[in-house]
DNA sequence: AATAAAAAGTTATAATATAACAATTATCGC
DNA sequence: GCGATAATTGTTATATTATAACTTTTTATT
Protein backbone atom coordinates (compact mmCIF):
# COMPACT_ATOMS: atom_id res chain seq x y z
CA UNK A 1 0.00 0.00 0.00
CA UNK A 2 1.72 3.43 -1.25
CA UNK A 3 1.51 6.29 1.57
CA UNK A 4 -1.49 7.60 1.91
CA UNK A 5 -1.62 9.75 4.92
CA UNK A 6 -3.96 7.40 6.61
CA UNK A 7 -2.36 3.88 5.93
CA UNK A 8 -0.06 2.77 8.32
CA UNK A 9 2.23 1.56 5.07
CA UNK A 10 5.51 -0.56 4.78
CA UNK A 11 7.49 2.12 4.99
CA UNK A 12 10.76 0.05 4.12
CA UNK A 13 8.88 -1.78 0.75
CA UNK A 14 8.71 2.59 -0.23
CA UNK A 15 12.40 2.26 -0.28
CA UNK A 16 13.27 -0.76 -1.76
CA UNK A 17 10.45 0.26 -4.39
CA UNK A 18 12.30 3.32 -4.92
CA UNK A 19 15.79 1.34 -5.29
CA UNK A 20 14.54 -1.22 -7.36
CA UNK A 21 12.88 1.17 -9.70
CA UNK A 22 15.74 3.74 -10.16
CA UNK A 23 18.36 0.67 -10.43
CA UNK A 24 16.13 -0.29 -13.51
CA UNK A 25 15.16 3.21 -14.94
CA UNK A 26 18.97 4.06 -15.04
CA UNK A 27 19.85 0.73 -16.72
CA UNK A 28 17.40 1.12 -18.98
CA UNK A 29 18.14 4.80 -19.99
CA UNK A 30 22.08 4.02 -19.50
CA UNK A 31 22.38 6.11 -16.94
CA UNK A 32 25.01 5.62 -13.91
CA UNK A 33 23.39 4.87 -10.69
CA UNK A 34 26.07 5.89 -8.51
CA UNK A 35 26.88 5.34 -4.99
CA UNK A 36 26.47 9.00 -3.74
CA UNK A 37 23.22 9.01 -6.58
CA UNK A 38 22.23 5.98 -4.32
CA UNK A 39 22.67 7.49 -1.37
CA UNK A 40 20.67 11.08 -2.08
CA UNK A 41 17.99 8.96 -3.49
CA UNK A 42 17.35 6.95 0.17
CA UNK A 43 18.35 9.68 2.09
CA UNK A 44 15.16 11.43 0.79
CA UNK A 45 13.25 8.43 1.34
CA UNK A 46 13.55 8.15 4.64
CA UNK A 47 10.28 10.08 5.22
CA UNK A 48 7.27 11.10 3.53
CA UNK A 49 8.49 14.58 4.35
CA UNK A 50 10.09 16.87 1.47
CA UNK A 51 13.69 17.57 2.84
CA UNK A 52 15.67 20.67 1.90
CA UNK A 53 19.25 19.70 0.63
CA UNK A 54 20.81 21.20 3.40
CA UNK A 55 18.90 18.67 5.62
CA UNK A 56 20.57 15.55 3.49
CA UNK A 57 24.47 17.08 4.30
CA UNK A 58 25.08 15.91 7.65
CA UNK A 59 23.88 12.14 6.28
CA UNK A 60 26.24 12.59 3.27
CA UNK A 61 28.91 13.24 5.02
CA UNK A 62 28.51 10.46 7.86
CA UNK A 63 28.36 7.99 4.88
CA UNK A 64 32.85 9.62 3.69
CA UNK A 65 31.51 11.78 0.61
CA UNK A 66 32.39 15.08 0.41
CA UNK A 67 29.66 17.02 2.23
CA UNK A 68 29.81 20.59 0.34
CA UNK A 69 26.18 21.66 -1.47
CA UNK A 70 27.20 20.89 -5.13
CA UNK A 71 27.56 17.31 -3.84
CA UNK A 72 24.09 16.98 -2.81
CA UNK A 73 22.79 19.43 -5.87
CA UNK A 74 23.95 17.17 -8.32
CA UNK A 75 22.62 14.48 -7.03
CA UNK A 76 18.99 15.99 -6.94
CA UNK A 77 19.46 17.29 -10.32
CA UNK A 78 20.53 13.71 -11.83
CA UNK A 79 17.44 12.25 -9.83
CA UNK A 80 15.05 14.82 -11.35
CA UNK A 81 16.26 14.64 -14.57
CA UNK A 82 15.48 10.83 -14.19
CA UNK A 83 11.85 11.88 -12.70
CA UNK A 84 13.41 9.79 -9.74
CA UNK A 85 12.86 12.81 -7.46
CA UNK A 86 10.79 15.64 -7.35
CA UNK A 87 11.62 19.38 -6.09
CA UNK A 88 8.34 21.05 -3.73
CA UNK A 89 9.08 24.95 -4.87
CA UNK A 90 7.22 26.25 -2.42
CA UNK A 91 9.25 24.21 0.07
CA UNK A 92 12.37 24.29 -1.40
CA UNK A 93 12.49 20.25 -0.75
CA UNK A 94 13.10 17.63 -2.49
CA UNK A 95 11.00 14.36 -2.15
CA UNK A 96 11.05 10.57 -3.20
CA UNK A 97 9.16 10.36 -7.19
CA UNK A 98 5.81 7.99 -6.19
CA UNK A 99 5.33 6.87 -9.84
CA UNK A 100 8.76 6.88 -11.64
CA UNK A 101 8.30 6.14 -15.49
CA UNK A 102 4.63 7.35 -15.26
CA UNK A 103 3.79 10.24 -17.46
CA UNK A 104 0.44 11.33 -16.01
CA UNK A 105 0.61 14.72 -13.77
CA UNK A 106 1.24 14.60 -10.54
CA UNK A 107 -0.15 16.46 -7.78
CA UNK A 108 1.24 17.00 -4.07
CA UNK A 109 -0.54 17.21 -1.06
CA UNK A 110 1.51 19.06 1.17
CA UNK A 111 0.40 19.06 4.97
CA UNK A 112 1.66 22.26 6.80
CA UNK A 113 1.12 20.60 10.24
CA UNK A 114 2.97 17.05 10.39
CA UNK A 115 5.28 18.04 6.95
CA UNK A 116 3.97 14.91 5.35
CA UNK A 117 3.23 14.92 1.65
CA UNK A 118 1.36 12.62 -1.03
CA UNK A 119 2.02 12.69 -4.90
CA UNK A 120 -1.29 11.84 -6.26
CA UNK A 121 -1.77 10.96 -10.06
CA UNK A 122 -5.41 12.01 -11.14
CA UNK A 123 -6.82 11.74 -14.55
CA UNK A 124 -9.04 14.26 -14.30
CA UNK A 125 -6.66 16.28 -13.00
CA UNK A 126 -4.74 15.78 -15.81
CA UNK A 127 -7.86 16.19 -18.21
CA UNK A 128 -8.47 19.66 -16.32
CA UNK A 129 -5.09 21.08 -17.18
CA UNK A 130 -5.12 19.55 -20.91
CA UNK A 131 -8.59 21.04 -21.63
CA UNK A 132 -7.29 24.50 -20.40
CA UNK A 133 -4.14 24.56 -21.63
CA UNK A 134 -5.11 23.59 -25.09
CA UNK A 135 -7.76 26.79 -24.90
CA UNK A 136 -4.95 28.85 -24.72
CA UNK A 137 -2.24 27.62 -27.04
CA UNK A 138 -0.18 26.57 -24.48
CA UNK A 139 2.40 23.87 -24.79
CA UNK A 140 2.93 22.11 -21.54
CA UNK A 141 6.84 21.29 -20.43
CA UNK A 142 6.40 20.31 -16.99
CA UNK A 143 3.97 21.16 -13.79
CA UNK A 144 4.14 21.99 -10.75
CA UNK A 145 0.98 21.54 -8.26
CA UNK A 146 1.50 21.73 -5.08
CA UNK A 147 -1.49 21.86 -2.71
CA UNK A 148 -0.73 22.78 1.05
CA UNK A 149 -3.39 22.41 3.62
CA UNK A 150 -3.97 19.81 6.24
CA UNK A 151 -3.88 16.03 5.90
CA UNK A 152 -6.93 13.57 8.07
CA UNK A 153 -4.84 13.40 10.73
CA UNK A 154 -3.88 16.78 11.81
CA UNK A 155 -7.20 18.51 11.16
CA UNK A 156 -7.87 18.14 14.87
CA UNK A 157 -4.40 18.50 16.23
CA UNK A 158 -2.28 21.20 17.64
CA UNK A 159 -0.06 22.29 14.35
CA UNK A 160 2.77 21.73 16.61
CA UNK A 161 5.17 20.09 14.14
CA UNK A 162 7.39 17.29 15.42
CA UNK A 163 9.78 15.69 12.94
CA UNK A 164 10.18 12.89 15.05
CA UNK A 165 6.88 11.74 14.45
CA UNK A 166 7.23 11.76 10.84
CA UNK A 167 7.73 8.85 8.69
CA UNK B 1 -9.30 42.50 -22.81
CA UNK B 2 -7.29 40.56 -20.19
CA UNK B 3 -3.91 39.16 -21.02
CA UNK B 4 -3.60 35.96 -22.20
CA UNK B 5 -0.55 36.17 -24.61
CA UNK B 6 -2.80 36.32 -27.76
CA UNK B 7 -4.06 39.54 -27.31
CA UNK B 8 -2.16 42.94 -27.54
CA UNK B 9 -4.19 44.23 -24.58
CA UNK B 10 -4.01 47.62 -23.25
CA UNK B 11 -1.70 47.23 -20.43
CA UNK B 12 -2.35 50.59 -18.96
CA UNK B 13 -5.95 49.79 -18.26
CA UNK B 14 -4.34 46.27 -16.23
CA UNK B 15 -2.46 48.70 -14.18
CA UNK B 16 -5.47 51.04 -13.80
CA UNK B 17 -7.79 48.25 -12.43
CA UNK B 18 -4.78 46.64 -10.09
CA UNK B 19 -4.72 49.68 -8.57
CA UNK B 20 -8.22 50.38 -7.93
CA UNK B 21 -9.19 47.01 -6.66
CA UNK B 22 -6.05 47.01 -4.25
CA UNK B 23 -7.66 50.42 -3.13
CA UNK B 24 -10.98 49.15 -2.30
CA UNK B 25 -9.80 45.61 -0.74
CA UNK B 26 -7.94 47.44 1.78
CA UNK B 27 -10.56 50.51 2.18
CA UNK B 28 -13.07 46.96 2.93
CA UNK B 29 -10.99 45.24 4.99
CA UNK B 30 -9.42 48.66 7.04
CA UNK B 31 -5.93 48.06 5.97
CA UNK B 32 -3.16 50.97 4.71
CA UNK B 33 -2.11 50.84 1.02
CA UNK B 34 0.89 53.10 1.74
CA UNK B 35 3.24 54.56 -0.68
CA UNK B 36 5.84 51.73 -0.63
CA UNK B 37 2.47 49.23 -1.38
CA UNK B 38 1.00 51.23 -4.31
CA UNK B 39 4.85 51.19 -5.62
CA UNK B 40 5.54 47.82 -5.49
CA UNK B 41 2.32 46.74 -6.58
CA UNK B 42 2.76 49.18 -9.58
CA UNK B 43 6.26 47.70 -10.02
CA UNK B 44 4.93 44.20 -10.26
CA UNK B 45 2.47 45.37 -12.50
CA UNK B 46 4.46 46.70 -14.92
CA UNK B 47 4.62 43.47 -16.96
CA UNK B 48 3.21 40.41 -17.09
CA UNK B 49 6.71 38.87 -16.57
CA UNK B 50 7.14 37.82 -12.59
CA UNK B 51 9.74 39.75 -11.58
CA UNK B 52 12.06 38.63 -8.52
CA UNK B 53 12.12 40.85 -5.22
CA UNK B 54 15.44 41.96 -6.15
CA UNK B 55 14.70 43.25 -9.67
CA UNK B 56 12.25 45.58 -7.68
CA UNK B 57 14.72 47.05 -5.55
CA UNK B 58 16.23 49.79 -7.94
CA UNK B 59 13.45 51.22 -9.09
CA UNK B 60 12.14 51.37 -5.32
CA UNK B 61 16.05 52.89 -5.17
CA UNK B 62 14.70 55.35 -7.26
CA UNK B 63 11.23 56.89 -6.02
CA UNK B 64 13.35 57.82 -2.89
CA UNK B 65 12.55 55.03 -0.50
CA UNK B 66 15.00 52.60 1.70
CA UNK B 67 15.98 49.91 -0.98
CA UNK B 68 17.29 47.21 1.47
CA UNK B 69 15.73 43.92 1.20
CA UNK B 70 13.48 44.13 4.13
CA UNK B 71 11.53 47.21 2.28
CA UNK B 72 10.47 45.27 -0.70
CA UNK B 73 9.59 42.04 1.09
CA UNK B 74 7.40 43.58 3.31
CA UNK B 75 5.37 44.63 0.70
CA UNK B 76 5.17 41.67 -1.15
CA UNK B 77 4.13 39.96 2.06
CA UNK B 78 1.27 42.65 2.78
CA UNK B 79 0.64 42.32 -1.06
CA UNK B 80 0.54 38.78 -0.74
CA UNK B 81 -1.73 38.66 2.35
CA UNK B 82 -4.38 40.66 0.69
CA UNK B 83 -4.41 38.71 -2.40
CA UNK B 84 -3.11 41.07 -4.56
CA UNK B 85 -0.18 39.43 -5.52
CA UNK B 86 1.15 35.78 -6.26
CA UNK B 87 4.46 34.77 -5.35
CA UNK B 88 5.66 32.29 -8.31
CA UNK B 89 7.54 29.50 -6.52
CA UNK B 90 9.38 27.35 -9.60
CA UNK B 91 10.69 30.97 -10.37
CA UNK B 92 10.99 32.78 -7.13
CA UNK B 93 9.65 35.68 -8.75
CA UNK B 94 6.30 37.76 -7.81
CA UNK B 95 3.12 38.88 -10.48
CA UNK B 96 0.00 40.61 -9.91
CA UNK B 97 -3.06 38.83 -8.89
CA UNK B 98 -4.99 39.08 -12.22
CA UNK B 99 -8.38 38.33 -9.97
CA UNK B 100 -7.95 39.90 -6.73
CA UNK B 101 -11.18 39.02 -4.29
CA UNK B 102 -11.88 36.16 -6.07
CA UNK B 103 -12.20 32.26 -4.62
CA UNK B 104 -11.61 29.92 -7.57
CA UNK B 105 -8.33 28.68 -7.62
CA UNK B 106 -6.41 29.77 -9.74
CA UNK B 107 -3.31 28.54 -12.16
CA UNK B 108 -0.48 29.69 -14.09
CA UNK B 109 0.98 29.06 -17.16
CA UNK B 110 4.34 30.44 -17.65
CA UNK B 111 6.12 30.66 -20.96
CA UNK B 112 10.05 29.56 -20.77
CA UNK B 113 11.06 31.22 -23.51
CA UNK B 114 9.23 34.80 -23.24
CA UNK B 115 9.03 34.54 -19.58
CA UNK B 116 5.28 35.98 -19.76
CA UNK B 117 2.61 34.32 -17.31
CA UNK B 118 -0.66 34.16 -17.52
CA UNK B 119 -3.14 33.33 -14.12
CA UNK B 120 -6.20 31.19 -15.17
CA UNK B 121 -9.39 30.44 -13.30
CA UNK B 122 -11.07 27.02 -14.77
CA UNK B 123 -13.98 25.51 -12.42
CA UNK B 124 -12.82 21.90 -14.46
CA UNK B 125 -9.51 22.26 -12.77
CA UNK B 126 -11.17 23.68 -9.53
CA UNK B 127 -13.51 20.47 -9.37
CA UNK B 128 -10.94 18.51 -10.26
CA UNK B 129 -8.70 19.50 -7.17
CA UNK B 130 -12.30 19.53 -4.91
CA UNK B 131 -12.59 15.56 -6.03
CA UNK B 132 -8.86 14.40 -5.35
CA UNK B 133 -8.73 16.43 -1.91
CA UNK B 134 -11.55 14.80 -0.92
CA UNK B 135 -11.11 12.05 -1.81
CA UNK B 136 -8.26 11.92 0.71
CA UNK B 137 -9.89 13.91 3.69
CA UNK B 138 -7.18 16.95 2.78
CA UNK B 139 -8.32 20.18 3.74
CA UNK B 140 -6.89 23.03 1.15
CA UNK B 141 -5.16 25.86 2.63
CA UNK B 142 -3.90 27.60 -0.60
CA UNK B 143 -2.39 26.28 -3.84
CA UNK B 144 0.55 26.72 -5.97
CA UNK B 145 -0.54 25.51 -9.32
CA UNK B 146 2.25 26.48 -11.99
CA UNK B 147 2.35 24.95 -15.88
CA UNK B 148 5.73 25.72 -17.69
CA UNK B 149 5.70 25.45 -20.61
CA UNK B 150 5.70 27.54 -24.16
CA UNK B 151 2.75 30.13 -25.08
CA UNK B 152 1.22 30.58 -28.24
CA UNK B 153 3.63 33.25 -29.88
CA UNK B 154 6.94 30.97 -28.24
CA UNK B 155 6.03 27.78 -30.05
CA UNK B 156 8.14 28.71 -33.32
CA UNK B 157 10.52 31.14 -32.36
CA UNK B 158 14.03 30.39 -31.49
CA UNK B 159 13.83 30.46 -27.38
CA UNK B 160 16.24 33.58 -27.08
CA UNK B 161 14.59 35.49 -23.97
CA UNK B 162 14.73 39.16 -24.58
CA UNK B 163 13.17 41.05 -21.54
CA UNK B 164 12.75 44.29 -23.87
CA UNK B 165 9.86 42.31 -25.77
CA UNK B 166 8.24 41.52 -22.74
CA UNK B 167 4.74 43.12 -21.72
C1' DA C 1 -0.59 66.63 23.01
C1' DA C 2 0.27 61.82 24.99
C1' DT C 3 0.16 57.22 24.02
C1' DA C 4 0.11 53.07 21.54
C1' DA C 5 0.35 50.64 17.32
C1' DA C 6 1.85 50.10 12.77
C1' DA C 7 5.05 50.85 9.28
C1' DA C 8 9.49 51.83 7.46
C1' DG C 9 14.65 52.34 8.06
C1' DT C 10 18.87 49.96 8.99
C1' DT C 11 22.37 46.49 9.80
C1' DA C 12 23.49 42.00 9.80
C1' DT C 13 23.01 37.36 8.59
C1' DA C 14 20.52 33.02 7.31
C1' DA C 15 19.11 29.78 3.78
C1' DT C 16 19.26 28.15 -0.80
C1' DA C 17 21.76 27.44 -4.97
C1' DT C 18 25.40 27.74 -8.60
C1' DA C 19 30.01 28.90 -11.02
C1' DA C 20 34.42 27.48 -12.06
C1' DC C 21 38.17 24.69 -12.10
C1' DA C 22 40.87 20.53 -10.42
C1' DA C 23 41.13 15.71 -9.43
C1' DT C 24 39.39 11.29 -9.94
C1' DT C 25 36.95 7.48 -11.91
C1' DA C 26 34.52 4.94 -15.45
C1' DT C 27 33.93 3.73 -20.30
C1' DC C 28 35.30 2.63 -24.86
C1' DG C 29 38.08 1.56 -28.82
C1' DC C 30 42.20 -0.59 -29.60
C1' DG D 1 45.18 -4.43 -20.41
C1' DC D 2 46.23 0.47 -22.12
C1' DG D 3 45.56 5.02 -23.40
C1' DA D 4 42.17 8.44 -24.79
C1' DT D 5 37.89 10.37 -23.71
C1' DA D 6 33.99 11.46 -21.20
C1' DA D 7 31.59 11.56 -16.98
C1' DT D 8 31.59 12.19 -12.24
C1' DT D 9 33.12 14.01 -7.99
C1' DG D 10 36.05 17.16 -5.05
C1' DT D 11 36.93 21.78 -3.78
C1' DT D 12 36.74 26.72 -3.19
C1' DA D 13 34.33 30.60 -3.77
C1' DT D 14 30.35 33.23 -4.50
C1' DA D 15 25.62 34.38 -6.16
C1' DT D 16 20.77 34.64 -5.08
C1' DT D 17 16.84 34.81 -2.20
C1' DA D 18 14.95 35.79 2.21
C1' DT D 19 14.62 36.96 7.19
C1' DA D 20 16.03 38.44 12.10
C1' DA D 21 16.50 42.00 15.14
C1' DC D 22 16.56 46.41 16.55
C1' DT D 23 15.78 51.59 15.72
C1' DT D 24 13.31 55.40 14.00
C1' DT D 25 9.40 57.43 11.98
C1' DT D 26 4.65 57.82 10.97
C1' DT D 27 -0.16 57.07 11.86
C1' DA D 28 -4.20 56.27 14.67
C1' DT D 29 -6.45 56.75 19.09
C1' DT D 30 -7.37 58.67 23.43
Amino acid sequence: MTFTFQSKHDHSSCIDKALTDAVLICKERGQRFTKIRQLVLELVWQSHRPLGAYELLPAIKAAGFNSAPPTVYRALEFLQEQGLVHRISSLNAYIGCSHPGHQCSSCFLICEKCQLAVELESAKLATAIADLTRDMGFSVQREHLEIVGHCPNCQSSTGIYNPKESV
